[in-house]
DNA sequence: TTCGGTATGTCAATCGTACGTCACAAAGTT
DNA sequence: AACTTTGTGACGTACGATTGACATACCGAA
């Protein structure tokens, strides 16, 4: 049978439809015998509760909204991935909304998940006023961004991750350092590497360079912005915001004959596993991609089990610097 | 008011809930007065439809459930990523699966969506046996593998891939050919790469020369099978069956002192966007990854919406070489 | 025998929405 | 004035499962 339903298995195991959600739901008193002869009967027709109507009954829906912008970015795939498998792991399913950056589909999807009852919504883009989300009245925890005093923030220490990369490349011998954002927006969580540069830099008694290379620019067009810079400035050191940066950087130096990390250091950020297995050669700062998944779902579910449940306004995981070649002093 | 009701909605605009319920699906004879009255109260009152209560009317639940082996891997990154999109541009809700090539999370996977209601499912990963998938009764459609004679699959040409690919490699001048597969599954249409590999080493009169690097293998392992591979005999050609194998063969032979294309010349599979932006040297073979999710979604809107639509068994799509640095011929 | 605990069944209400049916009113037609 | 057309809203039932109240039946123990 297709899709059978509550009263079918009931009538399999001859016994009356109450106690068949008795069983399921392990309510009042069942006896070994009728508890297997349901069982069994569930299994003989395949039986699936409808967890439709179940939620309909003011039960969760055990469903969660994961939003980023884009999965194929490999930070975020890995990240997602890991939300993914945790959430499973403790029986909730994962609703993906690739935003896209794109604040009216954000907004359609913010009012998709609480039209489709979703228990909580781990948020990870945010072109949305603070007001939409609060007015959402869901658990929500943020990643790496702020939204509200009431809405939770996981995020790596990105001033740490600032400093350490600063540091690193001044360690190594560079001097003229500059740095490369990806978006700039003050306050941000991810604002906090440039500050971690600046400050250094300026305890280093550095001058501070920066240039931000937007993260929707089409990458050749990153690719030559990085070319300009490389070819008219006398640079030894830069120290990008993510990773993929860093690699137009690598590439754009080879074209151009600068050797790295004789001439130029560099250093990337975020770590994913992606970079680390295909490209062994870039010194990054690795974000604890795991550890933040792991606390964002628990997080999470701690609110969406216990409305009431105190959380800090703002986790900050650490993060670590792995050293490659690109960061090398060269002797 | 949070999570405001049909019927609150009634008392805020004046009507009954019928009329609410017409309103939202314009059903019936309706005023505009009575339209608008409606609809600002659904705005003052921020109301969304819970669509669990409709979808419990036999409604379909608009959520599709799409199961892959991992979206980390930039490939199935980019394919979810516009299979989403597509999706919700038709009003849909992506329920995300990464199966991690676990047959057990897999069916836990199955009965999960069949449980949530999904109207239908788009697979990319399948370990289980076709009997699993058949007794799902839900539209199903396949991404690259074969299930069942009634679930339809959608893939590239990757016989011609193979085809292509092997033809690159011997026009600019490579006569040692061998063919890195990902896997070794036979009769799986990703199997038809080696197919076409054969047969145009065939045809060229060419010995063949296979190695399964399989796909599960830690990177670094994959690294050093293929550098012993690379030490020991004399290639100037190598076919990867994916392009992240094809970028560690790359690093290998430079790290070996071989030089691409001069000594070697490599070709991957794949051609996301993320290879084609931070890769550009690498030849590849193209999937048109966005026709491959279009048509998946298209096909299986049309299974959801007329199950009785007729669909062919295989639908394939044509594939591109790029061609790009490490595949030149060298004069 | 009777009581208390255990095991199962029956019945009905409930969740939030959809929608067919019906009744009625206003407006238009002859 | 009698009749049709059309708009409007009320009502009731259905969707599939949950849950509580209550009844019934059985068992062994006092």
């Amino acid at each position: 049978m297709l899709r059978p339903k509550l009263i079918d298995v009931a009538r399999e195991a001859g016994v009356s439809p109450t106690t068949v959600s008795r069983v399921i739901n392990n309510h009042g008193y069942l006896s070994e015998e009728t508890k297997n002869k349901v069982f069994q009967a569930m299994k003989r027709l395949n039986y699936q509760p409808n967890s439709i109507a179940r939620s309909l009954h003011g039960k969760k829906t055990q469903l969660i909204g994961v939003i980023f912008s884009s999965v194929s970015n490999p930070f975020f795939g890995e990240l997602v991935e890991k939300i993914e498998n945790k959430l499973f792991k403790l029986g909730y399913k994962t609703i993906l909304c690739n935003s896209a950056d794109n604040k009216e589909k954000e907004r359609v999807y913010l009012n998709m998940l609480i039209a489709n009852q979703v228990d909580g919504i781990i948020a990870g883009a945010h072109n949305l006023g603070i007001k939409e989300y609060e007015k959402v009245g869901l658990p929500i925890i943020s990643f790496d961004r702020y939204l509200s005093s009431t809405i939770p923030i996981v995020s790596s220490d990105n001033y740490a991750g600032g400093v350490l990369a600063t540091q690193e490349l001044y360690q190594s011998g560079a001097r003229k350092i500059y740095f490369f954002a990806s978006s700039h927006t003050p306050n941000s969580p991810t604002d906090k590497r440039r500050v971690g540069y600046l400050d250094t830099i300026k305890k280093l008694q550095l001058e501070a360079h920066e240039k931000v290379i937007a993260s929707a620019t089409p990458s050749s067009v990153k690719a030559l912005m990085i070319r300009q810079i490389l070819s008219t400035e006398q640079i030894d050191g830069i120290f990008c915001s993510d990773d993929l940066t860093a690699l137009i950087v690598l590439r754009q130096a080879k074209e151009l004959g600068i050797r790295v990390p004789q001439d130029l250091k560099v250093i990337g950020y975020d770590g994913t596993q992606f970079i680390q297995k295909y490209h062994p050669e870039l010194t990054t700062i690795a974000q604890p991609i795991n550890d933040m998944a792991e606390l964002l779902v628990e997080l999470l579910l701690k609110r969406v089990t216990d409305e009431q449940s105190e959380l800090k306004e703002h986790y900050v995981l650490p993060v670590k610097l792995i050293r490659n070649q690109s960061s090398l002093q060269f002797i």
